[in-house]
Order: structure tokens, then sequence, then C-alpha cells
RNA sequence: GCGGGUGUGCCCGAGCGGUCAAAGGGGACAGGUUUAGGCCCUGUUAGCGUAGGCUUACCCAGGUUCGAAUCCUGGCACCCGCACCA
């Protein structure tokens, strides 16, 4: 039967048992993968995320868990509606049309999803109950509206969250994004800063970097508020280091400050420098160049009671802070070059040996009252001098910023909003929802909810006069906050889910996905988990307890893409290769979170040791009686056990296969009748359980062919310790006693023995020692054993064995050396070791007993020679 | 600039104080089996030697140790995240 006969038929049967359908039990186990966008296919990125996944699950299923393990699609979004406007789609259709079709390709890989729970974040079941959850923020104050310079998108015509501009550009189109004013609606995910911040302390299962990414995300600064008066304004500046507060020798305000506005319609360098900056795109603005003018206002130091003098400079941004600073040259970088730059008086507040700018902390000096105290101490004093004056306080500075989520695009989540004359913006009220996408809409220049009437003309919720409806849509990353809550209950249509539910099922014990979302989506889903909580729908406060990012499929050292024309289909692969093969090698071929090379000579490779395994599966001849081989396989089986269960919790899956090979290896030296019948029944059927995660249906196939019940529910194996007793130790044992079989020989043979020496260096085998051992334990006859040797087929001898052998010193003295008596002439001794060399597959020198020694010896062998096997 | 990470043989990739010229896979070469083989089996694959063996090797330079691919120090190279963040 070829491969897809195989993979379709056992996909079959495991849907038609529900052998992936679980409910929480005792043991529940959540194992997630970032459910996709339904773009149309699948390219080798998916493949490896969920065969990870899979793997995962798979082998928490056979260790007794119940698992969860579903899949969904995160279905809104832009490419959708691209198409709408392209081909004159439905975005609905287009989508569906694609979730089908990847659909199809998971289950053409044999993943073990439980369909039953199919989230897709586009259909309204589901879009209803993160409206309703939108609307329980609202109710609860962390959804607002206001009017923003927002990050426009010219190119998708919409607006982006900062977290979406990378550099300048917008992270979908890559256009320079743009500055506009408009009314939009936010999500206060500030109002979680701190505990978003201190859980990633907990959060022990995460790789560090993204911890450290997410932290400096958030970006907690802590310092101090101080007000400087200007002409009876205030300039309210935000620093890290109010222990500096006497060398602050000037003031910068950054060119958005509303105090400059005024000053520019008097000051012309000051309205010319802003009218320069305001053409600056944010990229150039990012120039780190030290431009600024002085505004000719002076601020009242609130202590020194000085004149300082205010700059506006384009450094300072008014986004981050209060867009002023108080600069303090001696003890800053960018302050100090400015200083130097405009040449503005720096001075020095902290004693230092070293040059200024001096950034540490230390004494502090010219500080009139804080003279002398540490950083720490004279940070203290100057805040409780400053809250006392009402001129500053305490304060703590995030870099992240609240979330915008509106969108004006059509295929997206509708905002559950009606905007009232009388009433002004009302939620739509539960019964009504879900808000559903209009159909009879126009695709083109804006947002497509604006023509549709039927869509905007509505009436209050409250007074029941006509109204307008709410046309922005929401950032898709809300949709995709709380999907892995939707799985615990997907089907529920009275609630988002049930609590019970989520409680038991969360938080997910193995996420995996990439790393392009280890800032944006996972903050996101964890503030949603935090809120959520709050609003009293669970109690779990950490969605992810572990997570995996996995690497990147790299294709000629490059990241695939069309452009580069290096997209390897998986499609094409699993036709050829098979859907195991195709999987175990995306497993295989690195550890789970770097990035590797897709080779397919390397899935080829995999296939050839999946077909191995299938060879062992048809073995038909054993050994009537055991013997030491037996012992032997079973503590390499059992061995195997250990590492793969041990590589498997640890996720290191490329491990965890390479050991199976191992076993494979091992197993097949002895498929010429070497071991009996029941032994190598059970390795082979241990080997097969180990397999089943990586291969399923080649393994469920071969499972068949021996047992009447499934592979995929059976229970993984437990290694035995007693079983497992060291090889090597035995080996050395072994030869011992084998020494002193010989030693009896030449004691009973009494005649001048000839000699054969046996040197056992590194690569000898265990297993031919065993044979050897067997030997003589039915006879001491030299003739009859090398006779019975003749018969075998050496070649199992395998230089596996070897690996596990401890390798003797270099001494070669040390070396174990077996002396056989031998009453043979030179001619037996040359046929033993002609068959050693050619079934063996050894290099045999024949020594001579003056020492001497050549390969050619052999064939002459006169007088007493000697064996060396290696 | 700040923060995180990586560096092993032809390639990928294990190992993380002695059992290491270094697992496993791929590739290449040779042999066996075969009507044939792209199936399968075996061997070789740093250099020199018929061989025992010797020399050189785990980014570089030092160090700790009887002993280091493995531990420490200092470099170098590459990758990733944030970035005029006050």
């Amino acid at each position: 039967m070829d491969h897809s006969a195989i993979a379709k038929k056992w996909q079959a049967v495991w849907a038609e048992k529900k052998v992936f359908v679980q409910e929480p039990g005792e043991k529940p186990y959540y194992c997630l993968e970032m459910f996709p966008y339904p773009s149309g296919t699948m390219h080798m990125g998916h493949v490896r995320n969920y065969s990870l996944g899979d793997a995962v699950a798979r082998y928490k299923r056979m260790k007794g868990h119940q698992v969860l393990y579903p899949m969904g699609f995160d279905a809104f979004g832009l490419p959708a509606e691209n198409a709408a406007v392209q081909n004159n789609f439905d975005p609905a259709d287009w989508t569906e049309e694609n979730i089908s079709t990847i659909t199809e390709q998971f289950k053409l890989l044999g993943m073990s999803y439980d369909w039953s729970r199919l989230v897709v974040t586009c259909r309204p079941d589901y879009y209803r109950w993160t409206q309703w959850l939108f609307i329980q923020l609202y109710n609860k104050g962390l959804v607002y509206r206001k009017k923003a310079v927002v990050n426009w998108d010219p190119v998708d015509k919409t607006v982006l969250a900062n977290e979406q501009v990378i550099d300048g550009r917008g992270w979908r189109s890559g256009a320079e994004v743009e500055k506009k004013e408009i009314e939009q609606w936010f999500i206060k995910i500030t109002a979680y800063a701190d505990e978003l911040l201190d859980a990633i302390d907990g959060l022990t299962g995460w790789p560090e970097r993204v911890r450290t990414m997410q932290k400096n995300w958030i970006g907690r600064s802590v310092g101090a508020h101080i007000s400087f008066s200007v002409n009876g304004e205030e300039i309210k500046v935000f620093t890290t280091r109010p222990d500096t507060l006497f060398g602050a020798t000037y003031l910068v305000i950054a060119p958005e400050h509303p105090l400059v506005r005024s000053v520019a319609q008097k000051n012309s360098a000051v309205a010319d420098y802003l009218s320069i900056a305001a053409k600056k795109s944010s990229i150039e603005r990012s120039a780190a160049d030290k431009s600024g003018v002085d505004t000719g206002l002076r601020a009242l130091h609130p202590v020194t009671k000085e004149k300082i003098p205010v700059w506006v400079a384009e450094y300072v941004l008014m986004e981050y802070g209060t867009g002023a600073i108080m600069a303090v040259p001696a003890h800053d970088e960018r302050d100090f070059a400015f200083a130097q730059e405009h040449s503005l008086p720096i001075k020095q507040v902290i004693s230092s040996d070293q040059d200024l700018p001096f950034t540490g902390e230390g004494e502090l000096m010219q500080s009139g009252f804080l003279d002398g105290l540490s950083s720490v101490r004279a940070r203290e004093a100057v805040i409780e001098l400053l809250e006392k004056d009402g001129v500053g306080s305490h304060h703590v500075q995030y870099r992240l910023r609240d979330w915008l989520v509106s969108r004006q695009r059509y295929w997206g989540c509708p905002i559950p909003f009606v905007y009232c004359d009388s009433c002004g913006g009302v939620p739509v009220p539960e019964s009504d929802l879900p808000v559903v996408l209009p159909k009879d809409v126009s695709f083109g220049e804006g947002n497509p909810l604006e023509t549709s009437n039927s869509f905007i003309q509505t009436t209050c919720p409250k007074c029941s006069k006509p109204a307008r409806r709410e046309t922005d849509t929401m950032d898709t990353f809300v949709d995709s906050s709380w999907y892995f809550f939707r799985y615990t209950d997907a089907n529920n249509e009275s609630a988002p889910f049930d609590k019970g539910l989520v409680n038991s099922w969360l938080p997910v014990n193995q996420y995996i996905g990439g790393i392009e979302h280890a800032i944006l989506h996972l903050l996101y889903a964890r503030f949603f988990t935090k809120a959520t909580r709050d609003l009293g729908l669970h109690t779990i406060d950490e969605p992810f307890k572990n997570l995996l990012c996995q690497g990147m499929v790299l294709k000629d050292g490059e990241k695939m893409s069309k452009s580069k024309g290096n997209v390897v289909s998986p499609l094409d692969m699993i036709h050829e290769f098979g859907a195991d093969a195709v999987r175990t090698f995306s497993l295989f071929a690195g550890a789970p979170e770097k990035e590797y090379e897709w080779s397919s000579e390397g899935v080829s490779g995999v296939q050839r040791f999946l077909h191995r395994v299938s060879l062992l599966c048809a073995q038909r001849e054993f050994r009537s009686a055991f013997s030491s081989h037996d012992e032997y396989i079973l503590s390499v089986t059992h061995r195997t056990i250990e590492q793969v269960t041990e590589h498997m919790d640890s996720l290191r899956l490329n491990l965890a296969i390479s050991d199976i090979m191992v076993l494979t290896n091992t197993l097949s030296s002895y498929g010429q009748s070497a071991v009996h019948q029941e032994t190598f029944s059970f390795c082979v059927d241990t080997l097969l359980q180990l397999l089943a995660p990586f291969a399923p249906h080649i393994a469920e196939e071969l499972w068949s062919t021996r047992h009447d019940s499934l592979l995929a529910s059976s229970v993984w194996p437990i290694a035995d310790p007693d079983k497992m007793s060291l090889v090597a130790e035995q080996a050395f044992e072994l030869h011992a006693s084998l020494e002193e079989d010989i030693q009896k020989v030449i004691g009973l043979s009494g005649v001048t023995p000839q000699q054969i020496t046996i040197f056992l260096p590194s690569s000898w085998k265990y297993s031919f020692l065993a044979d050897l051992k067997d030997a003589f334990s039915q006879t001491h006859n030299v003739g009859e054993i090398i006779s019975s040797f003749m018969q075998t087929d050496l070649r199992r001898y395998g230089k596996e064995i070897s690996s596990l052998v401890p390798r003797y010193a270099k001494d070669r003295s040390k070396l174990p050396r077996a002396i056989l008596s031998s009453e043979h002439e030179a001619k037996e001794v040359t046929l033993f070791a002609r068959s050693l060399s050619s079934r063996l597959n050894v290099r045999v020198v024949v020594e001579l007993e003056d020492g001497s020694s050549h390969p050619k010896a052999k064939q002459a062998m006169p007088g007493k020679p000697a064996i060396f096997i290696e």
C-alpha cells in the first residue's frame, strides 16, 4: 500500500473512533498552536509548527492525559479584502474557500485535532462574542474613544497600532506611515501594565528572549514628574534621575509641545525649525542629529530658583513622557552632546573620576542640601521636597501605550456601537448581537462599510430614534486575543465560554508558534486573560504556561518566499515522500527553536528510515532459545524508552527521533534470527509506540499487523531500570569469563597451542563475544566453534554496539586478549580469518610468531599466527 | 547605544570535564546483494602510515585542571529585538 492510502485509511479510522475528542479529566493537557491566517495554501513553516504540536499532543495522549488539541482560523484580515477589490470576490466566500482548502491540507498531514472545536474568527457565532467581550470591557472602563494622532497606512488605508509600525513603516504594506488625527477606539491595556510586567518573572516556561522583549516593550521607568514654571505656565518633565535635578541647566521640549505654538508666532527661528521638522517623515526624524533652537523662554528651576533656557528639539518626542525633558548634560549622553553642540552650560552634580558625561550613580555634589548623599537617598529627598512644594511627584512611566483597535476596513469584527444625536455613543445591547457585516458594500476607496446604508442606518437602543452605526471594525489582534478560551467550549451559544471548562483546561500547557508574535499577540492575549479574569469570567492569570517559538524553515540559506522563487510546497513533498516522512523530517532537521535548511535529501533519508522500520516488522525468523542477545536488545530498548521520554518532555524532538533511529539500527542488526521472537516482538512494539507521535500513519499500519488495538490510544511504554543495566558492564564481565573459558580450553587440550590472539580494540563487537561465549558453552573444540561461526551470518555484529561499549585505552597491552589453543592447521585459521574478514566486514590482520605482520601473511600462514580484529 | 542569542568535522546537527577523531542524519566514494536498481546491507569520508600508531582538530587568544569541544577570562564574527524612551 502506498503512503497516501495508508495515511487516508488511518485518518478515517481515528476520526471514526473519535480518538482525538477528549473532555477534561484528571490529567488535562492543553496543547495549542497559534492558529493560521487562511491565506490559501500551507507553507513549510506551518508544517513545522503543526508537526511539533501534533507530536506533543499524541505523546501526551499516550501518557494518559486528556488532551485538548484544537485548530481554528484567524480569518479576518486584509488579504481577503484585497482579493475582494482585485477579483470582485466576497471576502467571506474567499475566506471560507481558503479555510476548506487548508483544512484538507491539515487532514492530509494527519494532525490529530479535535475538529468539533473548530473556531473561525470571521463567523458570526464567534465574533458575536468578540463584540460581547468588547462591550464588557467598555462597561468596565477599559475601552474608550478619543481623538488621536494616529499612524495612517496610505497603502492599506487604515490606522495602525504603534505595535504595527516597524521603523516608520506599516508592518504589512511596508509603506511609510503618515500622521493623521481621527476619533478612535482604544483598549486601555496600560491599566494592566504593571501586572503584565511583573508577571513576566513567573513565566518560567517561556524563552528568555521573549520575556525580555515583552519587558522592553512595556518599558517601565521609575522616576518623577517635575514642574518648571515659565511665565506662569507650567512645563512638566519626566525624569528617571530626579537626583540630578541641580544639574539641570536647561529644558528641551518637543516640536509638538503645546507651549511651542505660541512661541512660534513671535519667534521666526522657532517657526522655521518647526516647519522643517513637520516636513520630515518619522524615519528622517529618527536620524540622531542634535538639532534644536532656543525658544527664548526661560523656566524657573523649582529648587535653585535659577532661570534656565527652554529649547525646542526633535530628539525630544511628544509621544513619550510629557514631551519635555530637563537636560542634565553632565550626566546624560544625549544632553551632553546637545549642550556641546549649542554651547549650553554643563554642571556636574555627581562626583566621579570619570570624564563627563558620567551616567552612573554616586555621591552628590554642587547640589545644595543634597551634597554628600548617595543617588538613591538624593532621589527620595528631592521628591519629598517637590511634593511638599507641589511641583513634583513620584511617577512611573511606561513605553507601552493604549491599544488602538479601530480599523477603517470592512473585513473585521464590527465594533458594536451606535451613535445617537440625543444619547451619544451607545453600546449595542446583548440581545442585538452579533452586529453582522453587511453584504451590500462596495470596495474601493475608503472604508467599504460607509457605503452600506442598510448597515449604517439604525435606531438608538436607548431612545429608538434614528441613529448611525459605528463603521470601524476591530484590529484582528482582538479576535486572536481570546480564541484559546473559545476552544474549550467552541459551540456554546449562550456565552463566549463556560467558566468551569476554561478553569479546567487553562492555562495552555504548551503554546507553539512563531517568534514574530513574541510581542503583539502574546501581550494582547495576556491582557485579555487578565481583563476577562477581572470580569469574573474565569480565574486564570496567565494564558500560556509554556511557550515554544519555533525556528524558521529556510531554503538555500534564506527565508522561503515567492519573490526569491525558493518556496518548497508541502503538498508536493507530502505527495512524493508521504506525510509521515515530511512530518518526521520537519522535526528531525533541527532543534525546534532553531532555524534549519529544508532538504529533500533529508526527507528521503527519513523515508528510508521509516522503510527500515517496516522491514523490522516483516522479520519472521527467530532464534528458538533466549541468549545474551536478548538481554542486549532489551537493554537498548529500555534505554531508548528512557531517552525518548526525556527528550519528549523537554521538547527536544529532534533528539527523540535520533534515539529512535539508533534503536532501529540496533534491532536491524538482529534481524537475522539472532534473538527470540518474544524479545524481538516487545522491542519492535516499543519502537512503533515511540515512533507514533512522529510518523503516526506508518506506525499505526505496522501496529495493526501485530495487534487488534489502536496504536494511537496505546499506553506509552515505561522504561524498566532493571532491564537497562549497563551493557558496558555486562560486556566486561562477559569478557572476563570468556577468558577463563579459554584458559580452560588450553588446560584441557594440553597441547602446545598455536596462538590466536584476538585484539578487541575500539570497534570490537559485543555480540560477537556473546556468540563466542555461547559457542564455548557448547564445546571447547575450537574447530567446531570456528565451523559454527562459518554458518552464521556475522554481519549482524554491527557497529552500533561498539558505540555503547567503552573504548579501551590507547595502550594496547591493556586490550583484552584471548588465547585460543588449536590443534588445527594454519589452513583453518586462515579460513576463520577470511570468514571474519568478508562476513564481518572487519579488517583481519594475522600476526606471525616473530611479531612481524603483513596482510599477505594470512595466505602463507606459517608457524603460529595471530589474528587482530578491529 | 541598550537587551537577548549563536559559533562543532563537506553540510545539518548531538555532545556540555576523562569512555571524543567527537552520536544520528544528509551528501560523496568504495564494496556486497541483485536481471537491474533510484530498494536493502557493509565499509570509508582531518592528515601521514600496510598496520600498531602518530600529528592536527570543536571561532580566536589566554587560564583552571593530572585531563577541556565541555569550566573561567578576554577578544572576534554572525543573528534577533528595542532604539534620540529622558
